[in-house]
RNA sequence: GGGCGAUUAGCUCAGUUGGUUAGAGCGUCUCGCUUACACCGAGAAGGUCGAAGGUUCGAGUCCUUCAUCGCCCACCA
């Protein structure tokens, strides 16, 4: 039998409970064909280093649903896993590797993957640290990381199966191109800053029938005078009166000097600028797709890092941004530039390294999203899946129905080869195994494309390739769908929105039953945690200073699931008292407890087997019963932080502030009688709040073993109440009317200054409640510090001159308090209370009296109201007779 | 240009089928005897629930408009 140290230290408790809830193989999944499993695939964490809040969070509702069902008996599968990350790593790996000052060039593709792979290892250890000190109860023995063999296997087999049947095609389209990465990027990995800039406004010459210039000027307007370079047009709009004269006129691009088509396109916006506009196909969407209308030349301009190329003239080898300087200067020597005015625009930034991302023509794999998105809308319109908070399903409406096909190749080295080859021959193929000839020509001279795929193409498959995928495994059969997806709403597009995508091409089979989309963490000022800001919390510090059960109570009831939350010391120490209030009051049980053991009540199921229980045993059973029932209701609704909030209420405000006191008092009179019920209900308090913070329900569960009989041997496998029995709402009631009475002279001698420890004498004056009054007088007596305590059936036997009083519903208090009794002072308290009783009087009586409210309104809510009419009319009435008395 | 969210006590936030006199934590003010806990206990003060309309017997909760802040989406040069 241990000693209970008199504060919670988490870090004494938390690394042995892990290891013991390890050892012990909790964490396993088993699977029960006659069961209902629960599973979850863990969002992988970049191997890009730490872990920070996000994860945290994820990590926390994860865990606490997965140990709620895993006590409720469901067979359940917590399945962890690791992403490549590529972009990401490969640029982290990259400013490592710059410390030494090398570059992945200096090593080759060969010798920069192998630092990645030493790197990954370094992290990925990490990260499954953090992640067991944040005591997640995942199936260790099944992690994944992206890059393992099952994965790349599915990557493709899905990559195939989709280019086979042409929804995987490679083509050149402008894409979104970062120059500091050197490769193509997604739409989604573009963020767009709102920025001042300029608008120049250029005279392009126009040329003659000879083919000279003309004294005549088309005027185009632009935000990146650079791209002159690149120009293979202008266009007007056609019904545009001011430029229709122009239509198919040929103007001469300033300092290149290239005869370039004046064109119509109704495209051109006339209200912008001067209604006409310097087409670019190699350099901006529009402009694209108005060359492929035009059939104009495509040309680009810029190299890969975009300093400016052979086809840009003088500029040739100079940086884009320094280009624009110059031209505009040039521009201006010649007499085309007209003006320049300020604009605000919407410039695309890489979302990894913050480099203004350039639009380039460029040779990529695209995947064609439409036939992928139509039956993943039917699964969210339909409900077979459901996405909380509910209004992120319209969000995800909108960007499936307008979707745009999805760039998956990038010049970078880190992540999925492309699984295409090129045949000499000018074929080419994919393939799922490493092909040694080309199948059409069996020519041996092929070549892998040398691109990878976009990190977010394994993530895509990670709920089915997780579970073997694409072979049909006992996994994929038992555990797929999964049950749940928590993650944050920032990844809503990236993640979730092609997982579904990819898990019914692929499965047939929608991935998750229910996503649970959480809010960013902020910081105390509410903005956003990021590197350069300097304000990222690693959780490993929080968990140090606070405990891992604080941590997560605070993560999992400090906000609202979908919103964005600030977190601060102040909040987590509320989590970390609360650990403190639970270890303590446990603490409190096995003190009074001492040697002997104790039985739980064997039968506490119905009211009546409860019956000659004292009021506040039953009223704290048929509690505990209610709260067991709600927190079920709220997991189930996923309401985790409604939950967490309820369990720290009744377990603080009722169990420990009331109950517990009133337990003292037949203590220590040497009446172990509430030794049962403290067990009982302290016992099914640890089990409800076990998946939110298991540390310290476990480690004070493994010292109530010492103490009561019938206790499962370790908490995490312990069944979960669900509060099956019935409740005692008579109890209930004559509890609440017990407390009242304590508030109530606590209230009088408080505010007359009585001396705390002090015992007065006290009038109860009652009618309809004098048994259960009458009952409860040593609770009574002792919390409130109240003797002799008279209980009289009417006001005239208590005394009247000197007295303090208070009014209850069903009870009023008069205490003789000579020497203490400020006459004003009563009567002004007493005053008021009478005009708001009044006032709510007549706002009933006004409520009830109207026709409409009887006739409409349910008849409970009536009942109540009358009730409530009937109580106060006779508290004001009361009110008044003491008022009157005190003259 | 569309869409979404927030606006509730000094601060940070709950409040999910509309139904008693709107809650919590922190902070503030009093007081602290006790078989757990000062990471504590008792008592108190503090809110016209952003504004204006509307629906309803009844609105913090539903509808409309507006304001402030924040976010997402969008190829207007």
């Amino acid at each position: 039998m241990q000693e209970m140290p008199k504060a919670y230290d988490p870090q004494s408790v938390e690394a042995p409970l892990y290891r013991m809830w390890m050892d012990k193989g909790y964490f396993r999944a088993k699977p029960d064909p006659d069961k209902t499993p629960f599973s979850i695939i863990m969002p992988p964490p970049n191997v890009t280093g730490e872990l920070h809040l996000g994860h945290a969070l994820t990590a926390t509702v994860e865990d606490l649903l997965i140990r709620w069902h895993r006590m409720l008996g469901d067979p359940t599968l917590w399945l962890p896993g690791v992403d490549h990350a590529g972009i990401a790593t490969q640029n982290v790996v990259e400013r490592e590797i710059a410390k030494e000052g090398i570059s992945r060039h200096d090593l080759g593709r060969e010798k920069f993957l192998e630092r990645v792979w030493q790197w990954v290892q370094k992290v990925r250890s990490r990260i499954v640290i953090q992640h067991m000190r944040l005591g997640v109860s995942c199936d260790w023995e099944r992690e994944v990381f992206t890059m393992d063999e099952g994965p790349q296997l599915a990557v493709r087999t899905t990559f195939k199966r989709l280019f086979d049947e042409g929804l995987i095609y490679r083509g050149e389209r402008i894409t979104n191109w970062c120059p500091r990465c050197t490769t193509a990027i997604s739409d989604l990995e573009v963020d767009h800053v709102e920025t001042q800039g300029s608008l120049w406004y250029v005279k392009y010459p126009l040329l003659d029938d000879e083919g000279n210039p003309s004294a005549d000027y088309i005027h185009v307007a632009t935000t990146r005078p650079e791209t002159i370079v690149a120009d293979t047009a202008v266009a007007v709009n056609p019904n545009d009166d001011r430029w229709k004269h122009a239509i198919g006129k040929t103007a001469l691009l300033p300092i290149i000097e290239r005869h370039i088509p004046v064109i119509a396109d109704e495209e051109v916006q006339p209200e912008f600028g001067t209604g006409a506009v310097k087409v670019t196909p190699g350099h901006d969407p529009t402009d694209f797709d108005i060359g492929q209308r035009h059939n104009l030349p495509i040309i680009v301009a810029m190299d890969a890092e975009a300093k400016m190329n052979e086809h840009a003239g003088p500029y040739n080898g100079i940086d884009r941004f320094e280009t624009r300087k110059l031209i505009v200067a040039d521009l201006e020597k010649l007499g085309l530039l007209e003006k320049r005015e300020d604009h605000v625009s919407s410039i695309g930034h890489c979302s990894r390294c913050d480099t203004i991302v350039e639009p380039i023509v460029s040779k990529q794999w695209f995947v064609k999203m439409d036939p992928l998105a139509k039956p993943a809308i039917e699964v969210v319109r339909d409900g077979r899946i459901e996405i909380m908070p509910q209004r992120f399903e319209r969000v995800y409406m909108h960007w499936m129905e307008n979707i745009r096909d999805w760039c998956i190749s990038r010049q970078l080295w880190w992540g999925h080869r492309i699984p295409v080859w090129y045949c000499n021959s000018g074929d080419m193929f994919a393939c799922v195994e490493e092909p040694t000839e080309c199948p059409k020509c069996k020519s041996k001279a092929i070549e892998q494309d040398p691109d990878v795929l976009d990190t977010w193409f394994s993530s895509a498959l990670w709920p089915h390739s997780t579970l073997g995928w694409p072979n049909q495994t006992e996994d994929l059969r038992y555990w797929y769908p999964t049950s749940v997806l928590e993650t944050g709403y920032d990844i809503l597009f990236f993640w979730v929105a092609r997982m579904i995508m990819m898990g019914l091409y692929n499965t047939g089979e929608v991935p998750f039953r229910h996503v649970y989309l959480h809010g960013l963490i902020r910081d105390d000022k509410g903005q956003k945690m990021t590197k350069s800001r300097g304000n990222v919390v690693d959780p490993l510090d929080l968990i140090e200073k606070f405990g891992t059960d604080a941590v997560r109570f605070t993560l999992a009831t400090g906000g609202t699931p979908g919103n964005d939350f600030r977190l601060f010391d102040e909040k987590l120490e509320q989590g970390r008292n609360f650990a403190n209030k639970i270890w303590n009051a446990a603490r409190f049980f096995v003190q009074s407890a001492g040697e002997g053991r104790v039985q739980l009540p064997h039968d506490s199921h119905t009211a009546e087997s409860r019956g000659d229980w004292p009021l506040e045993d039953r009223w704290i059973v048929s509690r505990t019963l209610s709260t067991a029932r709600e927190v079920n209701r709220l997991l189930g609704e996923f309401q985790v932080n409604e939950a967490g909030r309820l369990l720290y209420d009744f377990f603080w405000s009722e169990y420990a502030d009331w109950y517990v006191e009133m337990a003292k008092v037949r203590l220590r009179d040497g009446d172990n009688s509430p030794l049962p019920i403290l067990a009982h209900v302290l016992q099914t308090s640890l089990r409800l709040l076990h998946p939110i913070m298991p540390f310290v329900t476990e480690a004070i569960w493994q010292h109530l073993r010492d103490h009561v009989d019938g206790l499962e041997e370790a908490l995490i496998v312990a069944a979960y109440p669900t509060g099956e029995g019935a409740n005692d709402p008579e109890a209930e009631e004559n509890a609440a009317l017990v407390m009242d009475v304590v508030r109530a002279i606590r209230n009088i001698r408080a505010e007359r200054g009585v001396d705390a420890g002090r015992f007065v004498e006290a009038f109860v004056v009652s009618n309809g409640a004098s048994a259960t009054l009458e009952g409860a007088r040593p609770v009574l007596e002792s919390l409130a510090r109240v003797r002799p305590l008279h209980f009289v059936a009417d006001v005239s036997e208590a005394p009247s001159a000197n007295v303090a009083s208070a009014v209850l519903p069903e009870a009023q208090i008069v205490m003789p308090l000579a020497g203490l009794i400020d006459l004003a002072a009563e009567r002004d308290k007493l005053s008021k209370q009478l005009a708001d009783a009044e006032a709510q009087v007549s706002r009933l009586e006004g409520k009830l009296g109207n026709d409409d409210f009887r006739s409409k309104a349910p008849a409970n809510v009536i009942a109540r109201e009358e009730e409530n009419l009937a109580s106060t009319r006779s508290r004001a009435e009361a009110l008044r007779t003491r008022l009157s008395e005190l003259g």
